[in-house]
DNA sequence: ACTCTAAGTTGCAGTTGCTGCAAATTGCCT
DNA sequence: AGGCAATTTGCAGCAACTGCAACTTAGAGT
């Protein structure tokens, strides 16, 4: 009667919703079991089974086992993001590339436990954690061109022929290349160690996974540090 | 008669040389097959076929189907060239330790055919590619430690604690990873483009994949000119 | 030359990931 | 209520891969 949803916008979004919320009920799931009987030890029955759904459903929500357990989050480019990143003031190339793509961590309101879980996962099984860079080099190209745009700031002024273009297109080439290493590298220390079981003292636990900030500065420090050495 | 082989050498190394032998031929037939019908339109026992061996052979060859058509060269760090690189004169730490990670080019007597027939499929099938790459992050280790080694030389005179070392070790890390962004780079570089069909002069396609030394100082070349840029 | 043993090969059966197809179900709109 | 379209599901089937037991072969001893 009253409570009838007249509104349009809600149940416009109830099949939209229920959807987020299987998907993420399948993801949970897989991401607990493997976690307790490790990712060869779980079949898709089983994260079925523990999800309610069907094992043809399954294959509709995610293309891959794996990609259940990994997470189905589109990693794109935010706009705004890419513009402030060319129009940055000039003195760290390297530290903003990093920051941009960072947009792997842990997004605005997203499940907490479900993402530490994962970083443990990617500790006791290589090749997830490597799925899950792979995934990283698809936007490869997309901050190559912001990369290539920001080095061309301020050579306006100077005549520029093909030649020039293409080697600094190059250049932004390589420096992507060498960063997804080093976001690789900042992915590494951010793990948490093989072996350490779940202390009683969850204080404990969360301190030993730092944020992504922390992590993000810690590195490029090192990396500034490291740049200078004068042996190359 | 005459011929009986008494000597024990060359009998002993006949099983040997018969594995190296089948390995190869599969090898072989795996990689014709996916050039001339795509990766997912070959089955193993396909592959078999065009071999000579059964199904169940196939799998003590090779983990996977992928193992076959990227090869099962084991990609270890030579013990001399580890040695060198530590040795080396100081100048050129990148440069050397991209040039030790080359180990994954044509080696010494290699099947020059199959192995840029390998960089056309690694140019079709990104997948496969991945593979590869995915080979080069197990020698990551190894490839830290020698970067750790040579960049504690000439700091011997100091005195040293946990803490240096710990640092030292992080910045070795830190290159390595980027590094093996770098070698990424140059990989891609060298496979062919997509879809540029074979012509019918060969000698055009020989120009168009560059020698490894090519690839690695113009490489090198562009990382120098790239590392100097101001703004980082 | 003959045999014996271990390494290598094969067939077979079974599990698992994954796909196409068509039927059944569900959600939403009029 | 009725109808249309999106989802879900069952089923059949293919292909990758594994364990096991039988078989074949190579190399060594006698």
């Amino acid at each position: 009667m009253t409570d009838t949803p007249t509104s349009t916008t809600m149940r416009a979004q109830s099949r939209e919703n229920k959807h987020h919320a299987t998907s993420l009920r399948v993801e949970r799931s897989a991401v607990s079991l493997v976690l307790e009987h490790g990712f060869d030890n779980v079949t898709v029955d089983m994260i079925c089974g523990q999800s309610g759904i069907s094992q043809r459903t399954f294959f509709n929500y995610f293309k891959t086992k794996k990609a259940a357990i990994i997470g189905a989050e589109p990693p794109t480019i935010d706009e705004g993001r890419a513009r402030a990143f060319i129009a940055a003031p000039g003195d760290d190339l390297l530290p903003d590339a990093l920051t941009l793509m960072s947009a792997i961590g842990p997004r605005e309101g997203m499940d907490e436990q479900l993402f530490t879980d994962r970083l443990r996962i990617f500790g006791l099984h290589p090749e997830l954690m490597q799925e899950q860079m792979e995934r990283m080099t698809r936007v490869t190209s997309e901050i190559t061109e912001l990369v290539y745009l920001r080095l061309g700031r301020g050579a306006v002024t100077e005549v520029e022929n093909d030649a020039d273009r293409a080697f600094r297109h190059g250049q932004a080439e390589l420096l992507t290349h060498a960063m997804l290493g080093v976001l690789r590298f900042m992915a590494l220390q951010w793990i948490p160690d093989f072996e350490r079981p779940v202390g009683a003292d969850g204080a404990a636990d969360r301190a030993a996974t730092p944020t992504l900030a922390e992590s993000l500065s810690r590195t490029v420090e090192l990396l500034r540090r490291t740049l200078s050495i004068p042996g190359l």
